[in-house]
DNA sequence: TTATATATTATCCAATTGGATAGTAATGTG
DNA sequence: CACATTACTATCCAATTGGATAATATATAA
């Protein structure tokens, strides 16, 4: 039909996914923070207008949220266990720890920007940060302290340290290397993205907190 | 003298301190990343205007850079073992490490805002965190390799994995329940800067990281 | 006392930003 | 075909921002 329109005018069709822009979303405010992110900039990284993006959502404050909360789902899908794999590693057990831990390192490498975007989120707790930590994190995060406690009377977990020390001890622990990946290159000339570095993290970790 | 203008006219005299200012940018940064912080924000929090700051430093950019500097400087003595100390545990001995994590736990939850700062300026290779962590950081990880080499060849810690992989798990480690803070409050209710948190968490790192 | 260096305020400016709105093109549905 | 809905562009605007500069006050040295 309109072929020429489609080349000079910039074809109206192709519509950016809802995906798409929360991707966009995610990096910029990983890699910015939420008052350093664009509006603009973040439209930019998928070749769209400030006013479509603003069309989809109302305002950045609402993107974020939908970011969020995108990145969340995402992070819940990736984790869970199957029910297959729930009847096969019981909680409590030092195989589903282990299996856990292995997949959490690899949902770590995959994703850095979830560590980053908490990371600065959580900084001075901000209305924005409080909400969406009670929405997205407080459950899973409860859930987690009950599973520790189950590794600790069965004694594959230390009885003497919080719970809460020894959570955020191993998501630290997980985390770290790939969070901070570029870092890493620069300053010990080590790709912390390497399949290799990740197997090894992978390895490192399970050694370390699930000792036989 | 001249006790009225003190009053009405503000007095000149008090000059904000290098170190007021530099304390004050690293929060700013730390809160809200290089992009979202503000020059007039950063003087706010110590009274002063924004002229002034950019009197004492050319630009947003040198701010960063001195007060990164700032930073490091900073750490550099809290960790520093003294020459007495440097004697009684040897490099590469399991008393040393232990003493250094002890130490470093302490260090993370005096200034939470260092990892913060660290984790938003790595997000993304710009120019600016080359520079940086090049200039901060290349040598003291380095040097920290290959303590870490030596703690190996000691058997304190595995020889399977790289030593940059046990590097980065053991500060991930140290750091996340600190840096986290807020977050750990809002999702567990616990607080991580309490004088017993502290102690549970570095007690955690030693038992972990410097096992029998 | 005068001169000079230093510290500080008060404005000014262009660029960017989040947000708003009016208009336009494509798609489908009756 | 008409018409409503959806996707999208193009502007506009007030606020904020980093940066610049001129004027002013203080302290110090001659």
């Amino acid at each position: 039909m309109s072929s020429v329109d489609l080349k000079t005018r910039v074809t109206k069709r192709p519509a950016r996914s809802r995906e798409d822009i929360l991707e966009a979303a995610l990096k910029e405010f990983a890699e910015r923070g939420f008052d350093g992110a664009t509006v603009r900039g973040i439209a930019a990284r998928i070749d769209l207008t400030h006013g479509m993006i603003r069309y989809h959502y109302d305002n950045k404050e609402q993107l974020w949220f939908a970011a969020v909360e995108h990145l969340f789902e995402r992070q819940f899908e990736y984790l869970k266990f199957s029910e297959e794999e729930d009847l096969e590693f019981p909680r409590g057990t030092r195989e589903r720890f282990a299996k856990f831990l292995r997949r959490y390192v690899y949902y770590c490498a995959k994703y850095p920007e979830h560590a980053r975007i908490l990371m600065q989120e959580t900084v001075s707790p901000t209305p924005r940060m409080r909400k969406a930590l009670k929405q997205h994190l407080r459950e899973p995060h409860q859930s987690a302290v009950e599973e520790i406690r189950m590794l600790q009377e069965s004694g594959v977990l230390s009885n003497d340290a919080p719970p809460a020390s020894i959570m955020y001890m191993v998501s630290g622990a997980c985390q770290n290397l790939f969070a901070l990946a570029p870092e890493v290159k620069v300053s010990l000339d080590y790709n912390a993205l390497s399949r290799k570095a990740i197997e090894d993290h992978a390895d490192l970790i399970v050694a370390t907190f699930v000792p036989n």
